[in-house]
RNA sequence: GGACGAUUAGCUCAGCUGGUAGAGCACCCGCUUGACGUGCGGGUGGUCACAGGUUCGAGUCCUGUAUCGUCCACCA
């Protein structure tokens, strides 16, 4: 047995153990029609740089769901993968350029395009290399990207075979737009921030009239793009005035006054004005009664030539100077502080300009109709189901999806135009040729798709759709998909409609969702704020399998956490103990082999029984995705009924001279180590691992061991409770102990006065030894109890002759409060026990609990009574 | 304007299908108890935000209220 060091060293073991599992090849999901699969496709992490505790939060869940499973039997995948995240990505690299003073302009669409997939070759190895610390255990040979040549062709298909069928379209319609990152943006990648602002009302006179209509506006210099002035149908006040025409001051442009039922009349001035091209509800209103359109800012959100004088002035200037204007032109009516809400953009923040663009849209009305089915029936569960409520809210209102993006780095749009006739072409095969009217004279378009267009079909591309594939025969549909909340709408909603329409089965049975991870002031974790935390750098601190066990643990699925070193450092500790009971328990090996002696002594049963219930509830509680609790039980097991009593328990044996006693201890303590350590491993692989190969064993590698099942053969209830009795004396004498400061060094004769004589002489080996005691009589009859200090359970009276500590008058007062105690205990539980209501309505099983509390209350009020009157 | 979450020991959090509250850290007392001081034994500390209700019984279910937080939403 090779000699372990007294502290554990993660460092010293993590990176051979990973290396020893790869070669073992144990990560590779294999295709078995004897098991049932297993499936987790990663929510792939994007390439913009390195991973943060979110994705250590993330993984930790995925690889302790993986590696149970793979341990219970099943053929378990877990697809590792990384995301070209568009946008992000561009921006990284197109910073990095700027330090050296150049623009992608500059460089061109090909040579940028160079740039950023070196920058993905390197941050994408780090990610991987970053994944391979954390101890995820991820089938590498199946490693994939986004933009690979397998999703590439998927992204593709999808794109083509939507067109075909009517549901990708491409129009002219209002759109998010970015003027920093200088692209469309779909809704969800708006963020919506209230701003201090103010409303300015404004005057606009009637075209041949006297009257005039006040419009209030927050953002004045749209204005320049007005096409009409609407008023509710019912408003008396502005009637008359439907059908004629208004003169927009600055432009002087006549402009029609309409009616609409999108006006609110209680509103404001209840006359609004309309910009088709500048605002969502003015598009739609325009629509409806055919109002001009007139876009008044680029792409850098800069007045255009259609805003006259204003031409390229920024927004914010053209603001200024337009209010300034209308001033002086005596239309400006009032300015109102007033605070709004306005767009921004969720990679920069810029705000962004709703304008009118031509992009491509994917109709989700007819995609969403099922996603929504397969969530309210039960073929999606979402753990835990409150966020059903947040999904289905979402897809009963999605507008159609803006998937078009003004960049360089994702997957080109498929569609060429023609030059001669117009007409676009939109293949799986690049073209050569316009497919209408034969023209060689055509044109790609530049744009890509957002960077989600391709996520959302990751469960089925990365197992080799559109290829019908053995992989996506036998491991789809997947089986958990692990994320957080905050991506329900980019992902896990489009996964949903995608695996619907293309594979006509859902992309996962379950959804794990959990919350974020925040600093210790409960603040989100950002590099602005510089709070973040480094995963790596925890994991040289305190290990993985401590990192691991901090985020499992004391966090409920969905709910947010915050994250502490100091309960890294716990965690640390908790590794230490199990490396050095495992120590422990080698150092007294003398055996070869993993196997229950013949004959279990009270204690064996006890911690095999206790073992069992562990387990009973390890699994119960995994299957419902209740991984703490599943943690907590065994960290408790390991360190209170393990280290703290059985070990303990066992050493008088192992001391001992009886050979056969000897034996058996060891029998026991290693087979509960192995399987707690199996239990254990998911969630500590590294650890777990390491000790096991240190111990005696058959098979390969721990990670796939059977992962153990509740058993009736190690099942000892009675004895359990038996053994309790004796635990209860040792507490008893522990706490009188402590409370008068007896020093360990102190070992008085134990008298241990009971009726239940034969219980407390099978723990007589250990006894003496967990109650400090020199001598240990068990017996029947009160012995002279001059001097003694009287310890009191359920079951027994103990008495230790301690005559220089004792005051018998201390004593008596002691002894009464203990029976007054009782005696109200007694009472409240009498009180429910005479309730008829109680007796009638409550399960048998509590009524039943309530009574044995109740003789056991009678005993020990019996027995502290006794205690009493023999005390001198 | 909707929806959701949180409110439990000094701090951070658990507490599943209702049966008089738990952990880690912190704090106090004691300990060279031959695995571990990253340890051992013992202990202090909570009217479970508030007000009602259902129930034999509520931290746990229902209805409100308050505070904090998150998401969704086209009021110009």
């Amino acid at each position: 047995m090779k000699e372990l060091p007294k502290i554990y060293d993660p460092k010293a073991v993590e990176s051979k153990i990973y290396d020893m599992w790869t070669r073992g090849g144990y990560f590779k999901g294999r295709i078995d029609p004897d098991k049932k699969p297993f499936t987790i496709v990663i929510p792939p992490p994007n390439v913009t740089g390195q991973l943060h505790l979110g994705h250590a939060f993330d993984e930790t869940l995925q690889d302790v769901l993986i590696r149970v499973k793979r341990m219970q039997g099943y053929s378990a995948l877990w697809v590792p993968g990384t995301d070209h995240a568009g946008i992000a990505t561009q921006i990284k690299v197109e910073e990095n350029l700027r330090k050296e003073g150049i623009s992608r302009y500059d460089l061109g669409r090909e040579k940028f395009l160079e740039k950023v997939w070196e920058w993905k070759h390197q941050y994408g190895d780090r990610i991987v290399q970053q994944l391979k610390t954390l101890g995820s255990s991820c089938d590498w040979d199946r490693l994939r990207f986004t933009m690979d040549e397998g999703c590439s062709r998927a992204v593709r298909e999808v794109f083509v075979s939507l067109y075909e069928k009517g549901l990708i379209y491409k129009g002219n319609r209002i759109i998010n737009w970015c003027p920093k990152c200088r692209t469309a943006l779909s809704d969800a990648e708006v963020e919506r921030e209230d701003q201090a602002g103010n409303f300015w009302h404004i005057r606009y006179n009637v075209k041949d009239s006297d009257e005039y209509v006040v419009v209030a506006t927050t953002r004045p210099e749209t204005m320049l793009g007005d096409t009409a002035v609407a008023v509710h149908p019912e408003d008396e006040r502005y009637k008359h005035l439907v059908g004629k025409t208004v003169i927009l001051p600055l432009v002087n442009r006549e402009i029609p006054v309409i009616a609409d039922e999108y006006v609110d009349k209680d509103f404001g001035t209840g006359c609004v004005k309309m910009t088709p091209c500048h605002d969502p509800n003015d598009f739609e209103v325009g629509l409806r009664h055919n109002l001009e359109q007139i876009l008044v800012l680029d792409e850098d959100a800069k007045i255009n030539k259609n805003g006259g004088k204003y031409e390229g002035l920024d927004r914010y200037e053209a603001r200024k100077q337009v209010v300034k204007d209308l001033e002086a032109l005596g239309q400006l009516v009032k300015i109102e502080p007033h605070s709004h809400n306005v767009g921004t953009c969720y990679r920069c923040g810029t705000t962004v300009e709703p304008l009118t663009s031509p992009q491509w849209f994917v109709k989700m009305e007819p995609l969403a109709k099922e996603a929504l089915e397969v969530v309210q029936d039960g073929r999606i569960t979402f753990v835990p189901d409150r966020f059903v409520k947040n999904y289905t809210n979402w897809m009963e209102n999605a507008h159609d999806w803006c998937i078009s993006r003004q960049l360089w780095w994702g997957h080109q749009i498929p569609a060429w135009y023609c030059a001669d006739c117009g007409h676009i072409t939109v293949s799986r095969i690049d073209p050569d040729k316009c497919e209408k009217c034969g023209s060689r004279n055509i044109k790609r378009d530049e744009d890509v798709l957002d960077t989600w267009f391709s996520s959302a079909l990751w469960p089925f591309s990365t197992l080799g759709w559109p290829d019908k594939t053995p992989d996506l025969e036998y491991f789809y549909p997947t089986s958990v998909l692990v994320t957080g909340y905050d991506i329900i709408f980019f992902w896990v909603a489009r996964m949903i409609f995608s695996g619907m329409e293309h594979m006509k089965e859902v992309p996962f049975r379950t959804v794990l969702f959990h919350g974020l991870i925040r600093d210790d002031k409960g603040r989100k974790m950002s590099k602005s704020l510089g709070n973040g935390v480094d995963p790596i750098e925890v994991i040289e601190t305190y290990g993985a399998d401590a990192l691991r066990f901090n985020i499992i643990t004391g966090n409920s699925p969905g709910n947010d956490m915050r994250y502490y070193n100091e309960r890294c450092e716990a965690m640390r500790n908790f590794a230490n103990k199990i490396w050095n009971a495992s120590r422990f328990v080698m150092m007294n090996l003398t055996i070869d082999k993993n196997e229950l002696p013949e004959k279990l002594e009270l204690e064996d049963k006890w911690i095999l029984s206790k073992l069992n219930a562990l387990t009973g509830e390890v699994n119960e509680n995994l299957d419902k995705f209740e991984l703490g609790i599943a943690a907590n039980k065994i960290y408790d097991f390991i360190w209170d009924s393990y280290c703290d009593w059985y070990i303990e328990l066992t050493k008088p044996r192992l001391n001992g001279d009886d050979e056969t006693a000897k034996i058996g201890a060891q029998k026991v303590l290693l087979f509960v180590l192995t399987e707690t350590l199996k239990l254990l491993h998911p969630f500590m692989p590294f650890i777990t691992e390491e000790i096991w190969q240190a111990l005696p064993h058959e098979g390969e590698a721990l990670m796939i061991e059977k992962y153990p099942e509740f058993s009736e053969k190690i099942n000892f209830p009675e004895d359990e409770a038996k053994f309790e009795i004796i635990m209860n004396a040792v507490r008893a004498v522990r706490v009188r102990r402590a409370e008068m400061n007896v020093p360990p060094s102190k070992k008085p004769h134990l008298t241990i006065v009971t009726d239940k004589k034969d219980i407390f002489e099978a723990g007589r080996v250990y006894l003496s030894k967990l109650a400090y005691a020199g001598e240990l009589t068990i017996t029947d009859t009160v012995p002279d109890t001059e001097g003694s200090v009287n310890v009191v359970t359920n079951d027994a009276k103990l008495y230790m002759p301690l005559a220089e500590l004792v005051d018998l008058q201390k004593e008596r007062e002691r002894i009464e409060k203990e029976i007054k105690t009782a005696k109200d205990d007694l009472a409240r539980t009498e009180g429910k026990l005479s309730n008829q209501g109680f007796i009638a309505k409550a399960p048998q099983a509590v009524v039943e609990a309530e009574k044995e509390k109740a003789q056991k209350l009678r005993d020990l009020i019996e027995n502290l009574n006794e205690s009493l009157s023999t005390l001198k």
